[in-house]
RNA sequence: GGGAGUGUUCCCGAGUGGCCAAAGGGGGCAGACUGUAAAUCUGUUGCGUUUCGCUUCGGUGGUCCGAAUCCACCCGCUCCCA
């Protein structure tokens, strides 16, 4: 099975410009492609997920990904999605960012000479000499054409300024950038991205009257059409410190049974003969097996087989058995006694004291599998106890 | 530049000078039912030392015993005209 086949069952490919072109290519040759990320965050989150996975894919069969910070564009704001506009950056945030972006892609695909690239925009973009850019590159675009694209349709509503429009071009120029200084010929990208990479590729084909394709892969999104990735707490990212790999495993534990065949196929890299033959199988508690397998597939990938055994097994006694587990996340108290409020507040079970009074109120939490009803309630630590807050958060605490 | 609107809590959106921490919906959280799913029903959803106190309604000042509501200026956005 070639990659392309192989990308086309999983259901990762969404749209393509040349589908025959491509297929092509991918079969010939080790082909360099690039896909942006926005460098506004210091890490990476689930929504980034399928990028990873599907540039590892790439990489496994031989060709070459080349990641891309947007440190040019972020200045921008790219009007894709939503109308806030991105907060700028310092030097320093953006390179620190970098790194830290690099690390967690590490895990996914290996960098070095001739494998895997990561570049930055800015280092061009922020050099451009206006009327060289338009003069050049945007005699190419089509203000007509340009207004009927869905991100910028979507937008006259609420209002579009100068300012926005012009991310088509300059995501546009990256790729001709990169195709003139590395040959890269292709882009991916999520769905969402179609309009913007399908314009680099063309502007290429007018400028240089070269090739290059436009492939954008499925985007994975929750029931109420909202992209995946963000849930109350905040975004689900990728780093351990800031989300834990027992929270980041729930989330795929929790996923909708709707859902499961779909994540299973894109995300992992189970074999997909396997995966076809499961779905055929799956009903009742094989469904919650499925949720079990990519749960744990998922931390594997991205913290590593120890951190997923040990989310599986917290995740296991805190649902089934004695609700006690080292690795269920930990928050470390210095007093013996704490009140009720001040606890579930301290662990982040609860947002505020005010959120934890309603929780307990409302007969929803409970330590050691005790419900406590009184809001005043003093809670001895001693050896430790385990906190719960609904059905599903567990919390343990100690001393330190 | 001229004119007409508009800015409310996580989001959308209602809001008469006091009864407004602010209707309603979405989302979130909790309870019931379940399979750590979905759907449904119920409760809840600014913060706190909680029969009360404190801070919110684009910003800054002002009027008033009292302002999300009135006035002035400023900022942002939308529409029409140029």
């Amino acid at each position: 099975m070639t990659l392309f086949e192989e990308l086309k069952r999983r259901g990762l490919i969404a749209q393509m410009s040349h589908e025959k072109e491509i297929e092509e290519l991918l079969n010939k040759e080790s082909v360099s492609f690039y896909i942006g990320f926005d460098a506004t965050a210091d890490s990476l989150h689930i929504g980034h997920l399928l990028q990873l996975v599907v540039m590892r894919h790439m990489q496994m069969a031989g060709h070459k990904p080349i990641a891309l910070l947007g440190t040019g564009t972020t200045l921008i704001g790219d009007p894709t999605g939503r109308t806030d506009m991105r907060k700028m950056l310092t030097v320093d945030d953006i390179n620190y960012n970098a790194e830290c972006f690099k690390k967690q892609m590490s895990r996914f695909i290996e960098f070095g000479e001739g494998k895997a690239d990561m570049v930055q925009n800015g280092d061009w973009l922020l050099e451009l000499k206006y009327l060289e850019f338009i003069r050049d590159v945007g005699v190419h675009f089509s203000v007509n054409k340009m207004l009927t694209a869905d991100c910028y349709r979507t937008r006259f509503e609420k209002g579009l300024s100068f300012f926005e429009f012009n991310y088509m071009l300059l995501q546009s120029y990256d790729f001709l950038h990169l195709y003139r200084t590395r040959n890269v010929k292709l882009q991916l990208g999520g769905d969402d991205q179609w309009s913007n990479i399908l314009s680099g590729a063309d502007l290429i084909r007018r400028m240089e009257k070269g090739e290059a394709f436009a492939m954008t892969f499925t985007l994975l999104s929750n029931k109420d059409g909202k992209k995946m990735g963000k849930s109350q707490k905040g975004a689900l990212w990728l780093d351990a410190e800031k989300c834990s790999p027992y929270d980041f495993y729930q989330s795929f534990r929790n996923t909708d049974d709707s859902e499961v065949m779909k994540k299973l196929k894109m995300l992992t890299f189970l074999p997909i003969e396997e995966l076809e033959k499961m779905e055929n199988e799956l009903e009742g508690a094989a469904l919650n097996k499925a949720k079990e397998l990519l749960a744990f597939e998922m931390t594997k990938m991205v913290h590593g087989e120890e951190a997923a055994r040990n989310a599986e097994e917290a995740a296991k006694s805190a649902f089934s058995g004695s609700g006690e587990s080292e690795n269920m996340p930990t928050t470390e108290v210095t007093e013996n006694e704490i009140g009720i409020l001040d606890l579930l507040t301290l662990t982040g079970l609860c947002q505020s004291k005010r959120d934890a009074r309603t929780a307990v109120e409302q007969g929803g939490v409970s330590v050691d599998g005790e419900k406590i009803a009184d809001v005043n309630g003093v809670i001895v630590i001693n050896d430790g106890v385990v906190l719960k807050k609904g059905k599903k958060s567990f919390h343990r605490v100690i001393k330190k």
